[in-house]
DNA sequence: GCTGCACGTGCAAACGCTTGCAAGCGTTGC
DNA sequence: GCAACGCTTGCAAGCGTTTGCACGTGCAGC
């Protein structure tokens, strides 16, 4: 480590426990001169608290500053209000946005995010396990890489969850909620075969991931109405940048494609990148559509054109759909697939 | 809202409630033929248990699938092992490898992160009710953009809170790791003097933002050797694409300036685009550096010139900080500033 | 004036765990 | 052989809540 660091400190052994305890019911039951259960039905709505002891209480709160205790709370209710957020996606820009808007919108349902980041060869088994010591209420799982295997696990541990963005799996149990990848590949092979390309690769992330697999998809179904087919099918070990880059020279060398279609905007930006380094010019020498609609594809710098999918549309269903469950307490098999839509903007030629 | 979902459902209701109530220290017990005392010190480090009683237990919990319910423990123990992640930087795509490092870390440390999002005007004051509400163990506030008061108020209601990326400020209260901004910015500074160009301006991120501040500062002092002053200032609503942009046209139009120290990479790219549109060549019209190193900055299509600073260094700190306050339970007064470093890439000239 | 009723309230028993305390028991030292 | 000791262990209290239950109380209806 090269890095030299400042220190500078002053310790002193905490003199007065001041704030040492919380405060509790009893305090404020005390203090109002009313029993714990009246301060306890006047914070849990719809019980039966006259006008003249809730008043009694709410001002005892004030003066002490009570907080009811969530956690005893959940030992008493059966809920904990905490919602675990699994991912592995931490190199990919697009997780910020979708991070901000599970993390808002679960706040806004008076819920709480757990992370659990299970990327970098995080081991499943001990983040199930968290989950379950810590009684989440619910799970939502947002990656479509994470193997579709550790949903199941949550689901038989008799945890709710729901995946966003990930797809109908084979085993078709468990609550999905996605876009339409299939079709979003369809719409990036007709765009594709619009503009009069005709030597198409497919640039994707990990094989095994199933956005991958039917964005690939897609593209084939589309191009096959013309009588085309992928000339190329290379794929990432993660949706990032450098993946992108590397597999883009590759595919350069070999040669003989006119449009690349990238499973993913942050692979599209590190094709274009290895196009520019290449001295390949996007569009006039090779076409290129990502997918996604990341902030950064309108960015100047790249212009991508791209698959948008809604991704502020999943992440409402889906926490909707998550909250449902547990309220219901019903196990759901429910597939929630969100419509994608071409975005136009300059990496393709005009025809 | 135009796009379309599909929707397939089928729901049933759970006809047996397995696994609905989750297997308790008790029946534990039973099966094992122990008090519940025994199971609970099989669980806790360090308790007097016998290697008989131990290895009985260990097989029920195996046979059940027990797993200690952390929270009830939490009321006894007065630990909940939950520590608060506080942010309200969604759109700076360098929050990515921060939230990764963090949760990451905490992991690490047997420790679950409780993430609470400050952007766009969510409430701090409702925040700090749940921090206080779930009684977590400590506070990370992960922001620079953050008020100061927030970490203040954490302190003030008993919780041990250390703020990253933040930076010594006037109350000289709190626990601060961050880089040394100040340093920094004159780096940037002696940097652009180096190269020759003598018409530098500031492009920042919000004007209260104290690591704006400083790095201003910072250049300001570098450039004061030299006998010269930035020539022209400019804040930025937030450490956004957007805000570089905007900004970066504006002094465009000015005109009058060889170079820019951007105090963010994103408002670098943000203005190395603005630069781009208006047909301006970045280095050889105008020098570029920005600040943080975030992995975007090496993407060939920026190719950006940068100061680092040591993230995963004050990251790993940040907690080891927080987490030594907890077990000390003493307040603490620390301040851990790292050393900047200059990443040279393509965005200034050569000399 | 008595019964019936609705409403508020407190008591006490949970919830699932930890932990102080004392009792049990086998060893050791004299 | 007895006291002292150390190690295990179970009992029971307690952590801060919620909630079923029973017990008033005040009021309307006859």
């Amino acid at each position: 480590m090269t890095t030299r660091a400042m220190v500078a400190s002053t310790r002193s052994k905490r003199s007065v426990p001041a704030a040492e305890r919380r405060v509790t019911a009893r305090e404020v039951a005390e203090l109002a001169g009313v029993s714990v259960s009246a301060v306890s039905r006047t914070f849990t709505a719809g019980a039966s608290v006259s006008p003249e002891t809730r008043e009694k209480v709410v001002a005892a709160t004030q003066m002490l500053g009570y907080q009811p205790n969530a956690l005893a709370r959940s030992l008493m209710t059966g809920r904990t209000e905490l919602i675990a957020l699994i991912s592995n996606n931490f190199d990919n820009p697009l997780f910020m946005e979708i991070f901000d808007l599970f993390t808002r919108r679960l706040q806004h349902r008076g819920r709480r995010p757990l992370l659990a980041n299970l990327s970098g060869g995080a081991r499943t088994d001990v983040a199930l396990e968290m989950l379950l010591k810590y009684s989440v209420d619910g799970v939502i799982v947002a990656s479509s890489t994470l193997p579709l295997r550790f949903t199941e696990e949550c689901a038989e541990a008799g945890m709710p969850v729901v995946q966003a963005f990930g797809r109908p799996g084979g085993s078709a149990s468990g609550n999905i909620v996605g876009c339409d990848n299939l079709q979003g590949g369809r719409l990036a092979g007709e765009m594709l075969r619009q503009r009069g390309y005709r030597s198409i690769a497919f640039l994707g992330g990990p094989q095994t991931a199933t956005s991958t697999e039917d964005r690939l998809c897609g593209l084939r179904e589309s191009l096959a109405i013309g009588g085309l087919a992928p000339c190329a099918v290379v794929f990432g070990h993660s949706y990032c940048h450098e993946a992108g880059f590397t597999l883009m020279k590759q595919l350069l060398r070999n040669g003989g494609i006119d449009a690349v279609f990238c499973g993913d905007d942050v692979l599209a930006m590190g094709a274009m990148d290895a196009c520019r380094e290449a001295g390949v010019s996007v569009p006039r020498d090779i076409g290129v559509i990502g997918f996604n609609n990341m902030a950064m594809a309108a960015w100047p710098a790249y212009n991508l054109t791209t698959i948008h999918q809604p991704v502020a549309d999943i992440i409402v269903t889906a926490v909707e759909l998550l909250l449902g469950i547990i309220d219901n307490s019903e196990q759901t098999t429910d597939l929630r697939l969100f419509e994608c839509s071409v975005i136009e903007r300059g990496t393709l030629k005009s025809r």
